[in-house]
Parts: C-alpha cells; sequence; structure tokens
RNA sequence: GCGGGCGUAGCUCAAUGGUAGAGCUCCAGCCUUCCAAGCUGGUCACGUGGGUUCGAUUCCCAUCGCCCGCUCCA
C-alpha cells in the first residue's frame, strides 16, 4: 500500500466540509474535542439518505431481515459476555528509548542478559527547540555538566557482549535527554533471565518497558446518582451485542425463521488512542450492523442432503442447500453492490480476506471491504462469519436458552440412515466440544454439554451461525465525499478557463436533489413561477430554492454542494419566445454543465427516475 | 498516551511589543436574459488560560485543537 500522500487533499476536503456545512469540529466555539464531529446541513442530508438507502436495502426490500433499535447503555453483563470488558481492557506499556507502545499480552518473552545502570553524567546540548530564537550554542569543552539520575535497562541477546548495553543506554535513552557524551554510572550486569516480557521486543532496542497501564477502550458512566463500583455502566463498543441480546424476542414476535436476520443502525462508542484523518475514526461513531442467523452447517447437510459450497461471484438468489461459506460470499457479495448503488465504482474498493492468523479466535471468516481513501486505503466494513460463538455466550452469561427449534430439521433427520446421523452428531459434537473447551468449561462439564447439544440436534435443536456484515456510517460519509470530491477547468462568462469544484454524488445520496432558480430575482413572473416548481417538488425530495447573484454564481454554488441538477425558470418559461416553449424550464446537469429543455409537467418523474 | 510540526476573518495569506490589513466568500440593496460579471454598503479573526511588561496577537509557560509517526479499529 506505497500510496503516494496526498494530505493536500484530504486537506480540500475538510475545508469544503466546512466551508459548505457537511461536517463541523464538534464544540468548536470551545476549542473543540478530540474525536467527536458534527454534521451540518449538507452533511446531516447525506448522512440521513445513506442510512436511509442501507435500511430500506437491507431490510424493507427483504422478507428475511427485520429491524431492531436497542439502548446505548445496556446491562454491564452483556459486555462481559462479548468479552469487552476483558478484551477492551488492554494494558499498555510503552518503551522509553525508542518510544514503541505495545500491549502488554502481545509482547514475546526473550531470554539473556540484562545491562543496568542508574543514571549518566556529560554535557548539555545546545536547546535545538525551533521555537527559541537564539538556540544556546557552546563550543566544544565549554558546555556545562549535566547529570540525569534515571535508571535504564536492557536486554542484550546471547551472544553479544553485555557492554553493548551501554551504548544503547547512551545513543537511544540518555542523548535523547538533551545530553552530549553521556557516561553512565552506577552500571550493573546481571546475568541469564529467562522468558522475560519486561523489554522491548524490538531488536535493535530492548530497552526495559515501562510499567504497564490499563487502557479500556470503553466508554464508562454510571447509572443512577451513586458513583459506585456496581453502578458502572459502558456506553456501547458496538451495535451487534444488543441484537444478540434481543434474539429470542425478535425470533418469537417477527415470525422469522432461521435462515433471517436483525438489523440495527445507532451509535457506539470507544475511546480511541488515537482519533485519527478526520471522522474516519472518531470516539462517537455511528454503526449499520446486520446479524444474519443461519442452520449449522450439520442441519443444511441433514435437510438437504448436502451442503453447497460457493464458487466465483455472487452465489445468487438464497438456496436451503448453502451452507456458511456461501452465505458469507452471498453477503460480501451484496454489500459491494449496495456500495456501487451509491455510488462507489468498483474501482475504489478492495475485498481483502483476512489470513486464519489475522482473525479472532470466534471467527471463521472475515472479508474487510476497503475503500481507497486519500491517506490509504482503509477498511469500510467487515463481514464476520462467527459461528455460533455470540449467542452461546450469551446462553452462557445469561443462563437462558438461546437455541431454536426446526421444524424443517427434525423432520429431515428421521429420514437419515444411521451412519448419517451418527456422523453430522459427531461434527456436531465436536464443534460444540470445541468452543465450549476453549471459552473455558472444564473438560468434564464441556463433554455433557457437548454431548446434550448433540442430541438436540438430532431433536431439531441448535444455536443458530452468524454472519455479520458490519459497517461504519462515518467513513462511509467520508468515503462518498472524497469520491465525490473533483475538480475540472470550465470556461467564466468571457471564455477564460477556471478550476471549478464539484462533488459528484450520487444523486441517491446528495444531499439536495435539484436546485430551483428564477433567472432574474427582479422579475416577480420569474419569482412567483419558480416559486411554483419549488413547491411541486418539495414533497417529494429535497428541493433547494436560491435567487441570490447571478445564475452562473448559483450554479457554482450547487456543484460545491453536490446537488445533481438545476432547474432554471426563465423568459422562455413564461411564453416569450411562442407558445411551443411555454411551462418549460432549463434543466442544467451537475457534471456536464449541459442544458436541456423540460415540461414543468414532466419535471417530476423526470427526476424521481434519476434520484431513487 | 508518546514523539515531531502547526494555530491571525468562513477560506487563502499579510503586518505588528502600542489591540490588526487584503483578496475571495458571506449578507443587504441596485443591476443582471444561463455558468463565481458590475456598483454601493455591511458582518466576521489574533484557539484558550496564566506569566513577563506601563502595555502581549507578537516573548515565556501551560492547556486545547489540527496534521504526521507509533498504536488501534467499524
Amino acid at each position: 500500500m506505497a500510496e503516494p500522500k496526498t494530505n493536500e487533499l484530504m486537506e480540500k476536503i475538510v475545508s469544503l466540509c466546512k466551508r459548505r456545512g457537511f461536517v463541523f469540529q464538534s464544540s468548536e466555539i470551545y476549542g473543540g474535542i478530540n474525536g467527536f464531529w458534527d454534521y451540518g446541513p449538507l452533511g446531516a442530508e447525506l448522512k440521513r439518505n445513506v442510512k436511509d438507502l442501507w435500511w430500506t436495502t437491507m431490510t424493507r426490500m427483504r422478507d428475511d431481515v427485520v429491524g431492531l433499535e436497542a439502548t446505548i447503555i445496556m446491562s454491564p453483563l452483556i459486555w462481559k459476555a462479548s468479552g469487552h470488558v476483558d478484551t477492551f481492557a488492554d494494558l499498555m506499556t510503552e518503551c522509553p528509548a525508542c518510544k514503541k507502545r505495545y500491549r502488554v499480552d502481545q509482547v514475546e518473552a526473550r531470554s539473556g542478559r540484562v545491562y543496568r545502570c542508574e543514571g549518566a553524567e556529560g554535557t548539555e546540548i545546545g536547546t535545538t527547540r525551533t521555537s527559541d530564537p537564539t538556540p544556546a550554542t557552546f563550543l566544544p569543552g565549554d558546555a556545562p555538566k549535566k547529570r540525569v539520575e534515571l535508571s535504564f535497562a536492557a536486554l542484550i541477546p546471547a551472544g553479544k557482549p553485555i557492554e553493548s548495553g551501554r551504548k544503547k543506554a547512551q545513543d537511544f535513552f540518555f542523548n535523547q535527554r538533551l545530553m552530549n557524551s553521556p557516561v553512565p554510572f552506577g552500571e550493573l550486569f546481571v546475568d541469564e533471565v529467562k522468558d522475560t516480557t519486561d523489554f522491548c521486543p524490538d531488536v535493535q532496542c530492548g530497552a526495559k518497558l515501562m510499567s504497564p497501564r490499563p487502557f479500556n477502550l470503553m466508554l464508562q458512566t454510571y447509572v443512577g446518582p451513586i458513583q459506585s463500583e456496581e453502578n458502572v455502566a459502558y456506553l456501547r463498543p458496538e451495535t451487534a451485542q444488543a441484537i444478540f441480546a434481543q434474539f429470542k424476542n425478535v425470533l418469537e414476535t417477527s415470525r422469522q425463521k432461521t435462515p433471517f436476520g436483525i438489523a440495527q443502525m445507532g451509535k457506539a462508542f470507544r475511546n480511541e488512542v488515537t482519533p485519527r484523518n478526520f471522522i474516519f475514526r472518531s470516539r462517537e461513531f455511528e454503526q449499520m450492523e446486520l446479524e444474519f442467523f443461519i442452520k449449522p452447517d450439520e442441519a443444511v447437510e441433514a435437510i438437504s442432503a448436502e451442503v453447497t459450497t460457493p464458487g466465483e461471484g455472487h452465489p445468487g438468489e438464497p438456496q436451503p442447500s448453502w451452507g456458511w461459506q456461501t452465505w458469507h460470499k452471498y453477503w460480501v457479495e451484496e454489500r459491494i453492490k449496495f456500495y456501487e448503488n451509491i455510488g462507489l465504482p468498483r474501482t475504489t474498493l478492495e475485498e481483502y480476506w483476512q489470513k486464519p492468523e489475522e482473525l479472532a479466535h470466534y471467527a471463521r471468516a472475515c472479508v474487510d471491504i476497503l475503500f481507497k481513501f486519500p491517506f490509504g486505503t482503509q477498511e469500510l466494513e467487515g463481514i464476520a462469519a462467527r459461528s455460533d460463538f455470540d449467542l452461546s455466550q450469551h446462553a452462557r452469561f445469561s443462563g437462558k436458552s438461546m437455541g431454536v427449534f426446526d421444524d424443517d430439521l427434525r423432520t429431515a433427520w428421521g429420514k437419515l440412515d444411521d451412519a448419517k446421523k451418527q456422523a453430522l452428531w459427531q461434527r456436531y459434537h465436536d464443534a460444540r466440544l470445541k468452543y465450549l473447551l476453549k471459552t473455558g468449561v472444564e473438560a468434564e462439564k464441556a463433554a455433557k454439554l457437548a454431548k446434550d447439544d448433540a442430541d438436540g440436534l438430532a431433536k431439531g435443536n441448535y444455536i443458530p451461525h452468524v454472519i455479520e456484515p458490519s459497517a461504519g456510517v462515518d467513513r462511509l460519509i467520508l468515503a462518498l465525499i472524497a469520491n465525490a470530491y473533483s475538480e475540472d477547468q470550465v470556461p467564466d462568462e468571457k471564455g477564460k478557463m477556471e478550476t471549478r469544484v464539484v462533488m459528484r454524488f450520487h444523486p441517491r445520496v446528495a444531499p439536495i436533489k435539484v436546485a430551483v432558480f428564477p433567472l432574474l430575482k427582479n422579475k416577480p413572473e420569474l419569482v412567483k413561477k419558480a416559486l411554483a416548481v419549488r413547491d411541486l417538488l418539495r414533497p417529494h425530495m429535497n428541493v433547494f430554492y436560491d435567487d441570490g447573484g447571478a445564475i452562473g454564481r448559483r450554479y457554482r454554488r450547487q456543484d460545491e454542494a453536490g446537488t445533481p441538477f438545476g432547474v432554471t425558470i426563465d423568459f422562455d418559461t413564461l411564453g416569450e419566445k411562442g407558445p411551443e416553449l411555454l411551462d418549460t424550464v432549463t434543466l442544467r446537469d451537475r457534471d456536464t454543465c449541459k442544458q436541456e429543455r423540460l415540461k414543468i409537467s414532466e419535471l417530476l418523474d423526470w427526476l424521481l427516475a434519476r434520484v431513487r
């Protein structure tokens, strides 16, 4: 991913977002707050359009997906079950010499001898601060003495002389502390330390790491007036868990059967170490997530005799014989189709199939859909095959059943021959046992539970598996903005070429669909007619009326807002050039600047055909 | 969080130890028969808080924010 630095483009985008009212810094008048962004008038419309399209595509246009809107604060037990309390509470440590940061549990154990010292003496370095107009400079031998009392230690791998630690202390550590020719004192050579994780894993470095500090990515609050330990609650770090927690209620009230999905959009919060890249990674963000519940492959095989595996491309309409791999592939293709439908060309997207070693422990597969942002190719959405991990976790932690009863499975099971029954029983049993052991259930208990689960399968019971397409709204907005941004050259009034900034949004997501102008403001007949056209269109789409300044200026303003169409009421509309042009308008295209004439009576249908 | 850079109207930039100018934008009026025209008038800034000083946008410190790297992810 060696892409040229295009910060210039990002700066232009950020600037335009502010200038035109797409995105503002949160709390700007108070100096802002890191990691939080507000959507201005155009941004709010753009975001609403994107969310509406997702919701329509994912739920209303399908029989097999229903919606949910859960609270942001939920029982803290949910985050215990999901693993967020533990895995999000990372202990972080930092190397004082090379400044790299690590998660404590990811520091690899190393062995060797240890060099230590208590500090160093040397001479002052002339200040190098650029803000200092008169940096101190010293002639050799003239510089003041300096003493730093800071202990330093480094792990020296076997085979290297222990004295090399002294050089590390000088070069990597004390030099940073404004010292020339530091001479360490209080030196100590320690023999043979084995499998320690206290030292920087960078082979070039090896300095002793600073003491670990907890870092929890979940934002905390207290529920109730007393701020005590037992009242701690979290702002959800993802919307997915609410879907699992409400799985049973939705199942029972929606008359759905596997395979089916539950979709949810909403805010989520993460106390990111470094919010970066504008709205790409923020601390408060919005997700659009689908949890799609499918039968385990053993059930599919029992019902359909065999499980189909995916080939190239979109697998087509869902079939009963689909196993988790085909469903996974199906959702990857569906989601890419969605992005193409809202104006992200296939060439701006990348599919990344995570390698086995990159997968979270519960995931069977995960595909990232990446977008080529100006600052690099980054993730827009992750589509994970999560097995039955999530529902199983909630079943164990809540003590409530998360299984479903599947009539088709029970009927089909009865017709299987014994060998098949035994094979499917065993496979399901083994998968359950593996999960139970992995999550720390003791062996004897796990064996019994796995057997119960496999016996349950034979009676038509199982815990559904999950395919999870999970998208970030805000980064999608940024992708749409980055993709839409363009500059081209158009001739001005005098035929001189000048730069035009155009936001080439797909009409489906464009914040304003059409702008309506009277050619001249000071001609009441034009204004009256223009207002009538505005009112005609307004109930059906977001219309912007503008009568200020010259017509060209108004077109250009809409170009920066990304409005795909402009409608101008002129003297022809009033019939000045003859009755055949009466009640026709000029329709101007944002991308080509081309104009055509259209009857007002045909205008609405013409526009609707293009903005839907 | 750590390290580096930056911080003057909405934007782009200027000047200054004695409280800041310009162009564009924006608003109002006039004018204007299709791509940022013209005229007149107007609004808007030294990120914040301390310190030094008779006096700070300017010097110092802290803080906040933005950009880059480490790290993390939707």
